[in-house]
DNA sequence: GGAGCAGTTGGTGCA
DNA sequence: CTGCACCAACTGCTC
C-alpha cells in the first residue's frame, strides 16, 4: 500500500506566497508523515471549448512553469495531471491513498459546480477536504451577510460595508523547506513515463509559437512579485494615483498591469493591498474608488455581486441587468473585433488587445461604449466574448461587471454620457502616436487627420500612401448621428424595463405588455431628433402618472 | 414617500 | 490652460 498522500489542488492561486490552503496541506503532511503532492489539473476538453487566445495560454504555461520552479525550490514539485477533474480524482483516490485535500475557494459558478462534485466524491471516499479564502481580500459571503443578505450594488455601499468589517486577514508567508519525509515515491504511471506529470508545453496547449507576438507580460509568481516590487518603489506615484487621470493611450502602460497576475493568482491581492497600505499610511494619499486600493475594491465589488447574482454574465435572466433590444450585425461586430471600424482610436485599441493581451481600463471603456450604447448597438455579451478570448487578465466577474457598466445595463446609468471615438483619445495623445503604433498604415498621416482620416483630402491620402476605403476602411458608422439615436433608444429601454419591473411587482402578467423589442423597432425608425422624442416621452409618462 | 444629491473616468463651447 | 454651464436627464441612496 502506498503511503498516505496529502493534496493541494491549484486552480487559480498559482503561487506559494500567501497561500493558506497550501500551508494547511503542508502542515498536515508533516504532522502525519504523509506524501505531499501539489497538483494542477489540465482538462484537454477545455482546450476545445474555452475562450482562451494564444497569449493567455502562454501566460498560463509560464505561470505553471514558475509555480513548479518555486515548489521545487522548497523540495516539492507541481504534478500536472491530464483529464477532467472528476476522472483525475477518481483515479488518484485509488492510486495515491489520499487522506486530505486542500484548495483555494473559488466564487465562480463553474468552479462552484466543479468543486461540489469533487467534494461529494471525497466525502464518499471518506477523504477530508478543506478550502481557504485567499483569492479575494474579503470573504464575499461575509460581505453579503453584513449587508443584510444581499450584495451591495453600488461602490459607495460596498465601501461602507467593508469599512464596518474587521481588517482582512494578513497575508501568510511562503512555505520554506518541506521535510524529506513528505517526498512521494514514483507511482506506476511515473515509472512507465517519468515526464507524465510535467508542466505543459505550448505545443500541448495547441499554441502555434509562430503566431505569437513578443511577450510583453510574462506569466508567473516570480514575474508578479518583481513587478509589484518595482511599483512599490514609486511611493509618491502610489500616493497620488487616481485612475481617471491615467492615460488610455500611452505607448507604455500608465497603470500597474498587475491585473493578469491577480487573475491567475500569481500575485495575492491581499499582499498587494497590505503593501500599498503600508506605503500610504501616514501620507497624504488618494482614496477609493479612484486610488490603487480603490482598484482592488472594484475587483472585490464585482466578485461579491457576481457571487450573488444569477446569470451574471448574461442579459436574459439577470435580475440586475437592464433588458436592451440590441441589434445583431455580423459585419459590424467583425469590424470591431479585428480593429477595422475606420475609427483609428478604436481600431488601435482593438489591435493592441489582440497583439499584447492588455489594454488600459479607459481604452476598454472607449471600445465597449462604441460596440454597445455608443455606436454599434451590439450586445455587451458579444464584446464580453471577445475580451474573454484576448485579455490576459480576463476575469469572469470583472469582465461581465464592467461590460454591464459600460453598456449602462447595470451599476452605471448616465447613458447620455457617450465616449467620442475621436475626441476621447486626443485628450492624452494629441499627436496620435498611439494610433501610429498600432495602426501603422496611417503612420504617415498628418496630425490634423490622424483621428479622422476620412476627412483628409485625396491628395493628402495619396501622399500618406493610404487611401481611405482601400488601404484603411471607411468608418462603418457616423458617430455624430448614431450616438444621438442610441441615447433615445437607451432611454426607451430604461422606460420599458421600469414598466416591466412594476408589472412584476404588482404580479401582473408581463405578456400583456408589448415585447420590448417590437416597441423599440417602431421607435428607432421614427427617432430623428432627441429633443422632440424625449419631450414626447416625458409627456406620455406624465399623462400616465396623472391617470393613476 | 418625495426631494435632493451623488455617482471612479463625456463632450462642447465659452469666459 | 482651466473652470464652468449646458446638453438632457439615468438610478440608488439618504433624509
Amino acid at each position: 500500500m502506498e503511503k498516505k498522500t496529502v493534496i493541494h489542488w491549484f486552480r487559480k492561486g498559482l503561487r506559494i506566497h500567501d497561500n493558506p490552503a497550501l500551508l494547511a496541506a503542508i502542515e498536515e503532511a508533516v504532522k502525519s508523515s504523509s506524501a505531499l503532492r501539489p497538483i494542477f489539473i489540465l482538462d484537454p476538453l477545455i482546450l476545445t471549448w474555452m475562450r482562451v487566445g494564444p497569449n493567455r495560454w502562454r501566460f498560463l504555461q509560464q505561470s505553471l512553469d514558475q509555480l513548479n520552479e518555486n515548489l521545487t525550490k522548497i523540495g516539492s514539485k507541481l504534478y500536472v495531471i491530464r483529464g477532467t477533474p472528476e476522472n483525475v480524482f477518481k483515479r488518484i483516490f485509488k492510486d495515491w491513498n489520499i487522506s486530505y485535500i486542500t484548495y483555494e475557494y473559488d466564487t465562480e459558478p463553474y468552479a462552484k459546480r466543479r468543486d461540489a462534485l469533487i467534494e461529494q466524491l471525497a466525502h464518499e471516499a471518506n477523504i477530508r477536504i478543506e478550502s481557504e479564502i485567499s483569492h479575494t481580500i474579503y470573504n464575499t459571503q461575509l460581505v453579503i451577510k453584513k449587508n443584510g443578505g444581499k450584495a451591495p450594488l453600488t461602490m459607495q455601499k460596498f465601501l461602507s460595508v467593508v469599512d464596518s468589517m474587521s481588517k482582512p486577514p494578513i497575508p501568510v508567508p511562503a512555505p520554506t523547506k518541506i521535510p524529506e519525509i513528505c517526498k512521494p515515491t514514483l507511482d506506476s504511471f511515473e515509472k512507465e513515463n517519468p515526464h507524465c506529470y510535467d508542466c505543459p508545453t505550448l505545443l500541448e496547449l495547441k499554441v502555434n509559437e509562430k503566431n505569437l507576438n513578443a511577450c510583453k507580460f510574462p506569466g508567473g509568481e516570480t514575474e508578479a512579485l518583481n513587478r509589484l516590487n518595482k511599483i512599490l518603489l514609486k511611493k509618491s506615484w502610489i500616493c497620488n494615483f487616481e485612475k481617471p487621470n491615467t492615460s488610455s493611450n500611452s505607448l507604455e502602460p500608465s497603470t500597474t498591469v498587475l491585473s493578469p497576475y491577480l487573475k491567475f493568482g500569481c500575485l495575492s491581492s491581499r499582499l498587494f493591498y497590505y503593501e500599498i497600505n503600508k506605503i500610504i499610511s501616514g501620507q497624504k494619499h488618494s482614496k477609493p474608488p479612484v486610488s490603487l486600493i480603490g482598484q482592488l475594491m472594484w475587483r472585490e465589488f464585482y466578485y461579491t455581486v457576481s457571487s450573488d447574482t444569477p446569470n451574471f454574465d448574461k442579459m436574459v435572466g439577470n435580475p440586475i441587468c437592464c433588458q436592451v433590444p440590441w441589434d445583431t450585425n455580423e459585419k459590424h461586430l467583425e469590424a470591431w473585433t479585428y480593429g477595422k471600424t475606420g475609427y483609428p482610436f478604436i481600431d488601435a485599441i482593438m489591435r493592441q488587445l489582440r497583439q499584447e493581451g492588455w489594454i488600459h481600463h479607459l481604452a476598454r471603456h472607449a471600445v465597449a461604449c462604441f460596440l454597445t450604447r455608443g455606436d454599434l448597438w451590439i450586445s455587451w455579451e458579444e464584446g464580453l466574448k471577445v475580451f474573454d478570448e484576448l485579455l490576459l487578465d480576463s476575469d469572469w466577474a470583472l469582465n461581465a461587471g464592467n461590460w454591464m457598466w459600460l453598456s449602462a445595463s447595470a451599476f452605471f446609468h448616465q447613458f447620455f454620457r457617450v465616449y467620442s471615438p475621436v475626441a476621447f483619445g486626443k485628450k492624452t495623445d494629441k499627436f496620435g502616436d498611439y494610433i501610429k503604433k498600432y495602426v501603422p498604415e496611417l503612420n504617415k498621416y498628418p496630425v490634423d487627420y490622424i483621428y479622422e482620416p476620412w476627412k483628409a483630402p485625396l491628395s493628402v491620402q495619396t501622399k500618406a500612401g493610404c487611401l481611405i476605403g482601400k488601404d484603411y476602411p471607411k468608418r462603418i458608422v457616423i458617430h455624430e448621428d448614431v450616438y444621438k439615436v442610441n441615447i433615445s433608444k437607451m432611454s426607451l429601454a430604461y422606460k420599458n424595463n421600469k414598466t416591466n419591473d412594476n408589472n412584476k411587482q404588482k404580479g401582473e402578467s408581463s405578456k400583456e405588455s408589448e415585447p420590448a423589442a417590437k416597441k423599440m423597432k417602431k421607435v428607432s425608425k421614427s427617432t430623428n431628433t432627441t429633443k422632440s422624442d424625449s419631450k414626447k416621452s416625458k409627456q406620455t409618462s406624465l399623462t400616465k402618472f396623472l391617470k393613476k
